[in-house]
DNA sequence: TCAAAAGTGTTGGGGATACACCCATGT
DNA sequence: ACATGGGTGTATCCCCAACACTTTTGA
């Protein structure tokens, strides 16, 4: 019976937050991390949470999602899905409910953004496997947003989405490495994505210390998950 | 920045909606229906739409589903799990962010509950497969909570959720069969859920027109999905 | 004894893993 | 030439679909 008026519920408010994964460099291999912004008001002033924020009377829930995440990061997401709506009635001292959505970022462009210096305020990037205490629920949150990647990178090859445009099969390969924490063979991991329809060979090839590895895109159509 | 006041979103509010499965009886095999209400208001007044209300300021959002779902069938789910959150600016005249659910019912009290004429007014049972049009985008909605039921029951073991407490591993291919719309393997399908722990045989008989079939019970526990 | 559903056994194909091996390049 | 990562070939395992077959009951 939605949108009849019986019941308001002016005492409810909407929020819309954004858990946000990119690839960061790292000594060692690139590791999975997330930005965090440093909450300026009560409650839970000073702690870091997942970026968000209130729901524009005129704006979608996608839209908003990717507007937070603009603000925080000064980018477009290269993917961004609903992931659940959290609405626990003690979850907040007043009663919000959050409709969370999740991201790929491009590391490219994230390196590049942080560069130019136009990097917000009380944003810190962290280790997805290193999180601090957060605010409100965000600690289960992050970590169903986490689940809910790694589970889908087994499945779908939304993981190209954290690479730049073109990159190589290793490149594809250690991305899938570092979300999903274990080691994948080469031959066995360049079988299965060659099959895929969403793995786009080009004539480009990267010269390296070895022999060159062939350039890929990634064809977001074919990618039906 | 959930919870900080800034900009208060008044103008949206939030509902609550269930897409209720259950099989219904029919000469030929049972059918997967579900019900609808038929609005009493405006907008889209006459129209059916899916069960569903306004969140309550003190009741969390399953609960709220919960409800909805008892007010319009008198009855508890036997499986429960949020769907989707759909708030399109326009998609009803006033700005409304529906989080919808979808439950399983077991036939058998389904059944029960009709006989004891319990049953609300201006509720009635369609079939998936033919659906009349329906209030706001509910269409959308239906479908895609059936896509998710059908995807669903391919991995896990809840279609047992649609059937009494004791049940034949025949009646419960059965209902796999209504569901997915395609038949499958009788001795394969013995084989595979005999093997997941989710099935529990009993030592209990079905005894019919021919050689009896052993029962078997839902194992809701071992079903980690 | 026959029909029909319950239940078991056997086989073969496809995908995933493990791993041996060749290829191309910079040094 | 050789080290190193790029890339190919192949054997094996396991899951699952297909289907032949046996068992148990009511009529």
């Amino acid at each position: 019976m939605s949108d009849t008026s019986e019941r308001p519920t002016d005492e409810i408010r909407v929020a819309v937050s954004t858990v946000i994964f990119s690839l960061r460099p790292d000594p060692e291999s690139d590791r999975l991390m997330l930005p965090l912004v440093r909450r300026t008001r009560e409650p839970h002033r000073g702690m870091w949470a997942i970026p968000g924020g209130w729901l524009g009377a005129a704006e979608g829930l996608g839209d908003a999602a990717a507007r937070t995440l603009a603000e925080t990061t000064a980018l477009t997401p290269s993917y961004l899905e609903q992931l659940y709506t959290f609405g626990d009635v003690d979850r907040s001292p007043t009663r919000v409910v959050s409709v969370v959505y999740w991201a790929l970022l491009r590391s490219d462009l994230v390196d590049a953004q942080r560069s130019v210096a136009g990097a917000p305020e009380n944003v810190e990037w962290f280790d997805v496997d290193d999180l601090p205490p957060l605010a409100f629920d965000h600690n289960r949150i992050a970590e169903y947003a986490l689940w809910r990647l790694r589970n889908k990178v087994g499945y779908s090859r939304i993981a190209a989405g954290l690479l730049p445009d073109r990159f190589t099969l290793t490149e594809l390969r250690e991305v899938y490495e570092s979300v999903l924490g274990r080691r994948l063979d080469p031959s066995n991991f360049r079988r299965l994505l060659e099959g895929s329809e969403a793995l786009v060979p080009t004539e480009s090839f990267r010269t390296g210390k070895h022999r060159p590895a062939r350039l890929f895109r990634y064809n977001a159509e074919a990618d039906a998950s």
